[in-house]
Order: structure tokens, then C-alpha cells, then sequence
RNA sequence: GCUCCCUUCGUCUAGCGGUCUAGGACGCGGCCCUCUCAAGGCUGAAACACGGGUUCGAUUCCCGUAGGGAGCGCCA
């Protein structure tokens, strides 16, 4: 049995969470959604295992609003969010941050990465940069003619791909304005030739070519900043070491960690969660039923029977399935999670929150149940007594707090 | 299309070259317990995507194929 602070050789090839000697360094890890809708069952799952790695190793655990998209987000979206949080009780060690409120810092940033020459102001236009996509779709559709030789066909193909390609800004080594107050965006200056690695907590050691990466933008027209550079600027500040997220981001890690680069900041170590698709195998969306993250409790599952079937999704610990709170922070390990995409399953959750709803203590139960007895109109307060007697020997008569409370019909009270 | 990633029972997964006639869990079938239901106990069916290597030996390592996923924005 290795010793429980052995934290830090889980997968062969994997880079040392910690420096040996930096033990004094502290975790932080943070989860970062962005107020564009609810907070679905990946994120919930996604902001529970920062939260246990956080724990596990004495660290922090932090929360930002990701809202610089002026144009979607919303403060519904964000009290939503919070209201998940907290019903799980993911609470972050210090008040959430809104990004959009560092909006100056991370322009400054971008003026200095300006300075440093590893960013450099743009002129090209949205819409010149949509000429050259559509130009290169119609380029790969002339490819497919018929009535073409196939020399012709590789021509095309061959600037098809070149348009189509990550984009590098003509003004990238610098020049003149098209005129002097012709409107301008911050782009990143992308590392030029040869490859990347990045070591992934998850995934492994994952490479691409230099090349992959575009000359992104950092500072919009409008002079705000976007997600790109801000993730990296506030992870920064925030101090956070570990960033776990969905692995919908490990491309963008790549366009990242040239700008940890480019201001000389420590780079965080990753890890990339594989997603969690419907149980017709298919992306998480509306027709999955519940997926907003408020919804599970609404139909009745405790908060710790979905965090617990939530951890189990996608992390394993030899063949336990069940896991008390405090067994989930001793025990929860990056090491433990799975590469490959997992199915919600409906029916587990529900297995999983009967053992729940079992173990809870009675009052606690009582409290949590009255609002479902009263939609359905079981509840009154001469009944509450006889109710809370009953209790005890009724906590396995469903999986849900919904069953439970129908299965209090009986009981007649009406 | 290009790049990267993934692939063990229907589902979640164990497995990190011999322990695998592949283990656990959910669901499903049967039996027991029980006035009924639930819970509980026992039990059964059910998987290494395919093809090549490497090796004395592959579920485990490598390469293809197929299937799936993600990314390719002045969205996050």
C-alpha cells in the first residue's frame, strides 16, 4: 500500500504534479464556466473533481464566471450556476471572480506581450478572414468536380488547405496601418516552426506541430479581451496550478501555453476530462431529458448520490462504487480517470441515490422530502408527525425523493 | 477535409505481458427471504472492435483498418 501523500508518480511518463522540493507550493484549482446557459451534468462533474483534488491536497478551490462574452451571457445563466454549486456544495475556498471585471488587466497584458514582440497588433478584418474560409471551402468543392484532371484537383486541394489553414497574420512581423485609424485587434504571435508537447494529466503526453496553432486573437476591436487570453492572465493571477477541464480545451492548451510563454509564467499542469455523452451515446443535449444540473434535484436526487455517481463517471478506484464524501477527497486521484467518453445512466444515478437516501439521517430526509409530499399533496402538518415516524422504515422504498414521497400515499393523509 | 484523442459485458468500469476458462457494479433472468412491495442474500446470461506485427507468451506494447469524439471564430 503506497502512502496516502504519494500524489505525485500515478502514471509512467507523466510530469511531477509538484517540484520535489516545492512541498510548501500549494494546489489550486479552479472551475471556470461560462454563463452562456445552465451548468450541465459534465460541468457539475468537471467542477467536482476540482474541487476533490483541490481538497485531497490541502489546496484551494476556486470559481470564475467566465462572461467576457458580453452578447451571451447573462446574470440568470450565473445565478443558476451558483445555485448548482452551492446545492452540490462545490463551495469555492474565495469569492467567485467575473472575468469580464479584469477586462483592464487583461489588456494590459496584451500591450506588454505588444512590447515583448510576442504579440502584434492586426489589421485584417472578420470579414476578409471569412472571405478566405469560404474561398477555401470553394476551392475543396471545385477539387471534387468531375470533369477535372487530377493535377488540376491536387492544385486545388493544395490551396484549399492553405486557406483553410491556422491563420497567420500578414502583419505578424509588424508594418504600417492600412490607413491611421484603421481599427485593430492583438494577436498572438504563434510559435513559428517545429512541435508541442504537453504533458496531460489525463491524456498523456499529446504533441501537434507548431504550425497547428493560428496567430489568435487577444484584444479584440473593441479593445476587450478575449477568452483565450483571459483563461491565462486570471489562472495566473488566481495562482492556479492544476487546471482540469473538459477535453474540449486540450487544443486550446496549445494555443495557451505561448502565452504563459510569452509573459514567462509558470505553466499549469493540465489534465483534460473526456465528455459525457447521452445514453444513445450521442453529445449531451435537451432531448437527454434533465441537463441542467438543478433539474437532478428536482427530480429528487440527494446531492451526494449525484456527486457520488457523477465520480464514478469517467474515475475509477480498483471495483468500489460507492463512496462516502470524505473517501472521494482521501482516495480521488488523476490517475484514476478514464480516456475515453462515458454514457449517463439514469438508472445507476438511481441505484446510487437509493443508497443515499438510505443513509441519511432522518431529520435531515424529513426536511428534504416535505416540499416533494407537498406537490403531491401528502403533506400537512398534522401528518408531519406521523410522517417523521414513519420515516426510518420507509427510506428504502424509492430511489428518488419523488418515489419516496409516493410511497408515502398509504399512509392516507390527504 | 485537416489535426489530435478514444475503443473490455447493453451501460459504468477493474485490468497497467503470464494471476483472464477476463473481476465488480447498474440493468436483465432465476431462486431464497417475505402477507404485498421495497430492501437484502444466492445464482445465471452478457465483453477484450477487426487485421497485422513484437514476444516463449498479448486484454495489456507497436502499426494499420473500422467506428466514435474533440478542435479548426474578433464563442467560451
Amino acid at each position: 500500500m503506497p502512502p496516502p501523500s504519494c500524489f505525485c508518480t500515478p502514471t509512467a511518463g507523466l510530469a511531477p504534479f509538484f517540484p520535489e522540493s516545492a512541498h510548501a507550493m500549494r494546489v489550486v484549482t479552479r472551475f471556470a464556466p461560462s454563463p452562456t446557459g445552465m451548468l450541465h451534468i459534465g460541468g457539475a462533474r468537471t467542477a467536482l473533481f476540482n474541487y476533490l483534488f483541490a481538497k485531497k491536497h490541502g489546496g484551494k478551490f476556486l470559481l470564475r464566471i467566465e462572461d467576457t462574452d458580453r452578447e451571451r451571457s447573462t446574470p440568470e445563466a450565473t445565478a443558476a450556476i451558483l445555485d448548482a454549486m452551492e446545492w452540490l456544495q462545490l463551495t469555492p475556498d474565495d469569492p467567485p471572480v467575473m472575468q469580464f471585471s479584469r477586462a483592464g488587466r487583461h489588456a494590459e497584458v496584451a500591450h506588454e506581450m505588444v512590447a515583448r514582440g510576442t504579440a502584434f497588433r492586426c489589421y485584417v478584418t472578420p470579414e476578409e478572414l471569412q472571405a478566405r474560409r469560404d474561398l477555401g471551402e470553394e476551392k475543396r468543392l471545385a477539387a471534387r468536380a468531375e470533369n477535372i484532371s487530377e493535377n488540376e484537383k491536387s492544385a486545388l486541394l493544395a490551396e484549399a488547405s492553405a486557406l483553410l489553414a491556422p491563420f497567420r497574420s500578414p502583419w505578424r512581423d509588424g508594418g504600417a496601418p492600412p490607413a491611421a485609424d484603421t481599427p485593430h485587434t492583438v494577436r498572438l504571435r504563434a510559435p513559428d516552426g517545429g512541435e508541442q508537447t504537453v504533458e496531460d494529466g489525463v491524456q498523456g503526453a499529446v504533441t501537434i506541430q507548431s504550425s497547428e496553432i493560428d496567430d489568435l486573437v487577444l484584444l479584440r476591436a473593441d479593445g476587450t479581451p478575449t477568452y483565450m487570453l483571459a483563461v491565462v492572465v486570471d489562472d495566473h493571477d488566481m495562482a492556479v496550478t492544476h487546471v482540469i477541464r473538459g477535453d474540449d480545451h486540450l487544443r486550446n492548451t496549445f494555443r495557451q501555453i505561448p502565452i504563459y510563454t510569452a509573459m514567462g509564467w509558470d505553466i499549469p499542469h493540465f489534465s483534460h476530462l473526456p465528455m459525457i455523452h447521452g445514453n444513445d451515446g450521442a453529445k449531451l443535449s435537451k432531448r437527454h431529458g434533465a441537463l441542467s444540473t438543478t433539474v437532478y434535484r428536482d427530480l429528487g436526487y440527494l446531492p451526494e448520490g449525484l456527486k457520488a455517481y457523477l465520480l464514478r463517471l469517467g474515475w475509477s478506484h480498483g471495483d468500489q462504487e460507492i463512496f462516502t464524501e470524505e473517501e472521494a477527497v482521501r482516495l480521488f486521484d488523476l490517475g484514476g480517470i478514464n480516456k475515453s467518453p462515458a454514457r449517463l445512466d439514469l438508472e445507476k444515478l438511481g441505484t446510487v441515490n437509493a443508497h443515499f437516501i438510505r443513509e441519511c439521517e432522518t431529520e435531515r430526509l424529513f426536511k428534504l422530502l416535505t416540499p416533494f409530499l407537498e406537490a403531491v399533496g401528502l403533506f400537512s402538518a398534522e401528518a408531519a408527525e406521523r410522517i417523521l415516524k414513519a420515516l426510518p422504515s420507509m427510506k428504502d422504498r424509492g430511489a428518488t425523493l419523488v418515489e419516496l414521497a409516493e410511497a408515502f400515499r398509504f399512509l392516507g393523509v390527504k
